[in-house]
DNA sequence: GCCACTTATTGTATATGTTACGATATACTC
DNA sequence: GAGTATATCGTAACATATACAATAAGTGGC
């Protein structure tokens, strides 16, 4: 180990990407950079993320994040993987904007981002408020496939994050039920499944492979006020 | 971000878990630590790895770290996952050969650790040479299923990158050759298979299965010298 | 009441992949 | 050439994945 290596430090980061379905599509939960410089001088949207605190393991700074912009108390974390290209916070106007919040120099950022499925609630934020309100100014959650340019190379780290979450659910579909209402319907996890896929799930083989697990409980409860036949709500049993 | 977060900035490493098979068992790469003090001091196997230099990014690291091991000029390399839990560098083991080797005070070392797969030839390090000889005293193959304890939280890494690996090789086993000698015989192939996934396999569905897939040519040269039929060597076509 | 329209719900046949299992071939040893 | 050890090949049962269509239940218009 030579000198040079042992005398650089950059900062540690931890990034989270939490991601919801709002019954027809995926949502990532986005924060508002502070206010220090006028918007329009970079972009002020980014993954909720912090520094490492000393002491602090990484999973910790993750749950800590995400409690901290959610609410929630023991969210499903996974941690997936680490950025660190010495050129991911030289765009200009993350540059600005560092130096602005964080009143220093920084050289570098080694960021560990982490994926957290969550229910949408009314607790959480929408986007609306977030364009139209001053309720929840600093967070709301935008749809995955419509993203405007986010700070550093968020935008980057959430497609990743989306090919995990594909990956994982192939082995472990249950976690997507982190992302679902306590009750819901058929349409609506299969509309997820397939949003998660990229692909489009036949109705039939879907009721046949997923809707009749031992974990998915039929309910005798129906959509109300609709136009149409009422579907069933389902609730799921860990 | 608080004032306390920012001012503190952990050391940055890189780790690899270089994996290797012998023919008959799963082999990780590792090294001594240098002799800056007694070896009985301390635990005197780690992971092949160092801290982040300057502008490097973590796969630069990662590559540059398994050439300098290895020789090999564009290995494979996957990376797996951080780990930063503070107590990580508690050991006193650890912190004694850490002082030394840093002339530093270490607080805490956040580590990104990456898989690679190679093959073992005779040009790479072996656990007798590293033993008996003066060959090679800073490097040498060490079977996976029986390790030693080691540096740090290595242990757990290799660990835990078996089980990324099992995971990865059943979605693409293509990535098994890099193990493998250039030509090999079946039942070298199927005893890795059995190694990754821990599991016996089945000798003639692996012949259906896996034996004839496109990218496995069957060569004509047999093994000589043996004391049963003879096995027919294979070669892997990309 | 009847029809048009929308969405929900269910079954069956086929293809594909996985697992289980036995027989034969080849080379060496004694 | 009998015994032994490993290599190689095939087939039936079983499980899983895919393709595909008809009926049920509600609304609104006439």
């Amino acid at each position: 180990m030579d000198k040079d290596a042992l005398n650089f430090d950059p900062h540690v980061s931890v990034d989270c990407v939490i991601l919801g379905f709002d019954g027809d599509s995926l949502q990532v939960l986005l924060s508002r950079r502070g206010n220090e410089v006028p918007e329009e001088q970079y972009n002020n949207l980014k993954l909720p993320g912090r520094l490492l605190h000393t002491d602090e393991d990484l999973d910790e700074a993750a749950l800590d994040i995400i409690t901290s912009v959610t609410g929630k108390r023991h969210p499903l974390v996974k941690q997936f993987r680490a950025y660190g290209s010495p050129s991911r916070t030289s765009n200009p106007k993350d540059v600005l904007w560092l130096e602005n919040a964080i009143k220093q120099k920084i050289g570098r950022i080694v960021t560990i981002s982490y994926l957290s499925l969550m229910r949408i609630t009314n607790r959480t934020p929408h986007r609306k408020d977030a364009e139209t309100q001053a309720s929840y100014p600093d967070k709301a959650w935008y749809p995955v496939q419509d993203l405007p340019q986010l700070a550093f190379d968020h935008n980057l780290i959430i497609q990743d994050t989306l090919q995990e979450l594909y990956r994982m659910a192939g082995q472990q579909p249950q976690m997507l039920f982190e992302m679902m209402p306590a009750k819901f319907t058929a349409a609506q996890l299969r509309r997820l499944h397939e949003q998660v896929s990229g692909k489009k799930i036949d109705v039939r083989n879907f009721a046949k492979l997923v809707m009749n697990k031992p974990y998915i409980l039929p309910l005798n409860e129906w959509e109300q006020n609709v136009s149409h036949r009422a579907a069933r709500f389902y609730r799921f049993k860990p």
